[in-house]
DNA sequence: TAGGCCATCTGGTCCT
DNA sequence: AGGACCAGATGGCCTA
């Protein structure tokens, strides 16, 4: 049976996938399969590797692969190249160089995994419990990039509110609140940042950002009702924030998506009040230096003049920070909001 | 239980 | 031939 097995190609994916037969752990094979032993899957691993294995000849080494031609039978001959025959060798090569590419494949995806972790490390927020996945950790640095292109572009100090709700364009809800919590921004600042008259409403709520009205079509959260808070934030003052952006613009929209950063870098040496020495590009090139003593309670607008973070509404991310790694940015940053 | 996220396997394509 | 890259498929885990 299991010689038919080998034979038989088309028989071969059910049974990688679905068959535990016991390898034989010789040469190289044996060699990789230590190499897959060292992942956290090893179970599933060893599970979809360990197929037709069960009865390998060595003999079959020496065969060579166009001895069976004249085995084909009575069939026609057929033109163009002679599809080889897969003989146990074969078989068995190309087994292994699959195996091989298998876990070239998984260090590939280590790779980039271990690249996204850096990224995470490089976002404005990070939590060691409550990592932001993949594609949000795209997003966020996709928008921490705008704004501080859009920083460096206007030489202005940024609106607070826009720079938190650029951060968090087309994030989910959880990772907005991510964000939020990591700039320790909460609901209170956010209403004087807009300068509600009605923010007692809001007074307890956590900071939430669903209010923009393409996120609301995304994510129909409650907050986003009409007549919920977040309804009454869309009627108070997101002008500026839609001047700024270009209204309102739907994240996965081509329109917005066409847009690139301004790539607009101030050089170190302009006197200017409006244009100070911004050094945002060399502090990039230290994304493994050492963390900053000290920087773990760096707070956008914490002590300025907007009103900054009462302490009893610090949100409880006890595990996340900001990153240190690129603490001269958020020391530059946050000294924007603090002239 | 459905949906999101993830790791892994796999075959195809392109390049060296 | 072999490696890199990619996208689809699959199954596991977790959470609302």
């Amino acid at each position: 049976m299991l010689t038919r097995l080998f034979t038989d190609p088309s028989l071969l994916p059910d049974v990688q996938k679905y068959t535990g037969w016991a390898e034989d752990s010789e040469g190289d094979e044996a060699k990789i399969k230590d190499e897959d032993a060292e992942g956290p899957d090893d179970l599933d691993s060893s599970r979809t590797h360990s197929e037709h294995a069960g009865d390998d000849d060595e003999d079959d080494e020496g065969e060579e692969d166009e001895d069976c031609e004249d085995t084909e039978g009575d069939r026609p001959k057929k033109r163009g190249p002679k599809k080889r025959k897969m003989t146990q060798a074969r078989i068995e090569r190309s087994r292994l160089r699959r195996i091989k590419a298998n876990a070239r494949e998984r260090t590939r995806m280590h790779d980039l995994n271990s690249a996204l972790d850096n990224l995470r490390k490089v976002v404005p927020c990070y939590s060691k419990t409550q990592k932001l996945s993949k594609i949000e950790t795209l997003r966020l640095a996709k928008n921490y990039i705008w704004a501080l292109s859009e920083i460096l572009r206007s030489g202005k100090r940024p609106d607070l509110v826009s720079y938190v709700q650029t951060l968090c364009k087309g994030l989910s809800q959880p990772t907005t609140n991510l964000v939020a919590g990591c700039l320790q921004l909460n609901s209170r600042n956010f209403l004087t940042e807009q300068q509600c008259q009605d923010g007692a409403r809001y007074a307890s709520g956590s900071f939430s950002v669903h209010s923009y009205p393409y996120q609301c079509a995304r994510l129909s959260s409650p907050h986003c009702q009409p007549g919920s808070n977040s309804h009454a934030m869309r009627t108070h003052g997101y002008c500026s924030y839609d001047s700024l952006y270009g209204g309102s613009p739907e994240y996965n929209s081509p329109e917005y998506e066409a847009l690139s950063p301004p790539l607009c870098v101030k050089h170190a040496g302009s006197t200017s009040p409006e244009e100070k020495p911004y050094h945002y590009s060399m502090h990039y090139t230290g994304l493994a230096a050492p963390r900053a003593p000290g920087a773990h309670n760096l707070v956008f607008g914490s002590s300025g003049p907007r009103g900054g973070i009462h302490s009893e509404n610090v949100l409880p991310y006890h595990d996340m920070h900001l990153h240190h790694e690129r603490a001269p940015v958020y020391d530059e940053l946050n000294a924007f909001f603090h002239n």
